[in-house]
DNA sequence: GCCAACGTTGGC
DNA sequence: GCCAACGTTGGC
């Protein structure tokens, strides 16, 4: 029985991979990789699934805010990055046999024209309560509800 | 760079 | 199981 489709919304530092750097990878995909919360840990391992749309944020820069829109096309499976010593994402707590962290793979689907920066969202009355504007939330993954989701793509101007 | 809020660690 | 100390996140 096909479930239907959640919405996610996923922080990466624009620094270290931005939503042109997906863009670019190979076939616009590319592994998430490197989360190390729990709460986080349990969407991508047991909630994500391929088809499930994804919010691109861009975080911790100069304008904080939505900067795409992603899909899933791998649902969770066991974070590599977590198994390889030289990676700086390296937990000898994980191992292959039982792994405790997890990746999916997501692909770019399109940018937005210009970043919705908080300020922006903060000002849509519908969005009074999206997790990623509530101090003190710092879930790198999050759910985004369907009005939510509708909201933002309505809003957005599309590259 | 600051700092509030959070999550994790580790002693007890 | 408690909780203080510490490290991290992330907006500003």
């Amino acid at each position: 029985m096909p479930r239907r489709r959640q919405y996610w919304l996923m922080k990466s530092e624009p620094d270290e991979f931005s939503i042109d750097d997906l863009r670019r990878s190979k076939n616009g995909t590319a592994r998430w990789d490197g989360v190390r919360n729990y709460q986080a840990r349990n969407f991508l391992r047991d909630d994500f699934e391929a088809g499930d749309a994804v919010l691109f944020y861009h975080s911790s820069c100069d304008s904080p805010g939505i900067a795409g829109e992603a899909v899933v096309v791998r649902k969770g499976y066991p974070d590599p990055s977590a198994f390889d010593p030289d990676s700086s994402y390296y937990d000898p707590k994980s191992d292959p046999t039982r792994p405790v962290w997890y990746s999916v793979d997501v692909k770019f689907v399109r940018a937005c024209r210009n970043i919705i920066t908080r300020p922006a969202l903060a000002a849509m009355p519908e969005l009074k309560t999206m997790l990623v504007l509530k101090r003190g939330i710092r879930l790198s993954v999050q759910p985004v509800t369907e009005s939510e989701w509708r909201v933002i793509l309505n809003h957005a101007e599309w590259v």
